[in-house]
DNA sequence: AGCAAAGTTGCAGAGACTGCAACGGATAAC
DNA sequence: GTTATCCGTTGCAGTCTCTGCAACTTTGCT
């Protein structure tokens, strides 16, 4: 089983326009009438597709709207890896990150969504932070390998991969409670800079 | 409604009981059994409740796994508005959270439980991971008070509130895979020294 | 065109979860 | 001591989530 690299074919990418189709008309149908009074059958109805499909990209309800795809994870570990040996691990982070954030539009599109979608239902949240997870982990392993260190036995790479999703989550939060007003990568690469100052009680200027 | 901070009534005494049952039903079913292979109807027989009442008890299967409870959050929030003014937040966050763990053994019984109930069946990590957002939120909130920072519009509070819980799974994560030979409160204290040191890249000694 | 691999769908069934109403034990007031 | 009240427990009925399986369709390749 090797990683083809080939331009995807059409059935890769049929495969992430019906995921997406489903996310969306998840998080669209849920921003209007709130998660209790969408169903799965709703969703599916409303992607043109039977509920059953439905399960095949999404373990459940949940996870339609807060999930992060495998594909973009690896993307994001490749680009790890990608980064010059020498740069501290924890710059090549916030580039990475920051670099993707600053590429793709359509998924901050979905990503407002949810983000909107989130709030107004608690429950949600858990999931949302939960949904991290799997990119922590991969991170953390990306980032084992870059400065030789154990996943299992250094603290090191976890908590780096574990702190820049905390400078994630903590950009998503402020970019919500200001509207998604700010830019994104902008809100992102402030969390960076407060990590690089040391997390050292700032100055109110406000 | 103000918060009376008597000593507990027997009421709320059996209450935490039940839930304790509960969940250490749930977690030692799985243990043996698996995730899959445990209903609610298994645990609450465990429990001697009725399925029913389970779910006055936890929203979800899955909850009573990896559940922390209000009460503890209150707690640990109540500790850390209690440090000394001048205290660096982060110090004080490693000192409430380093001592509540020394305090209750029980609870770490049960820590290690759920650590163990976990590995074995990956779709509990993101819960796991998740079911820290609620106490992230409410450090959060304490942070911002103590350093007079405003929750939704600065990222200090909530960058350190994720930052410690970061330090906090990282130490659970060493502490299970070193199967739990070292005190998971020195894990963590050694987590948060990582942090003083400021993420830089770790010497290789092993 | 024709074969093989992979995706979609329907179906049936187990199990998760909820609202409601009845029951019962503890508490408090009289 | 009796009565009124609160609050947790339980059973029940019903909806929705989620899964395995088998039939069918589409895609990719020769």
């Amino acid at each position: 089983m090797t990683i083809t690299h080939q331009p995807p074919g059409l059935r890769e990418r049929k495969k992430l326009a019906a995921r997406r189709t489903l996310q969306r008309a998840a998080l669209e149908l849920t921003a209007e009438r709130g998660l209790e009074h969408v169903t799965v059958e709703d969703i599916a109805a409303a992607a043109d597709m039977s509920p059953r499909t439905f399960f095949n990209y999404f373990a459940s309800k949940e996870d339609a709207l807060v999930a992060t795809d495998q594909q973009g994870i690896e993307q994001l570990t490749g680009r790890l890896l990608a980064r010059p040996a020498g740069e501290a691990p924890l710059e090549a982070l916030r580039a990475v990150l920051v670099g993707r954030l600053r590429e793709d539009a359509p998924d901050l599109d979905l990503l407002r969504l949810c983000m909107s979608v989130v709030e107004p239902n608690p429950v949600l949240l858990p999931r949302l932070v939960g949904s991290f997870a799997a990119a922590e982990r991969a991170l953390a392993v990306a980032v084992a390998h870059r400065t030789g260190t154990d996943v299992d036995r250094d603290a090191y790479p976890m908590l780096l991969a574990a702190v820049a999703t905390a400078a994630l989550r903590t950009a998503l939060h402020l970019w919500r409670t200001g509207d998604f007003a700010a830019p994104l990568p902008d809100l992102v690469d402030d969390a960076f800079a407060h990590l690089d100052a040391g997390l050292t009680a700032p100055v109110r200027d406000h």
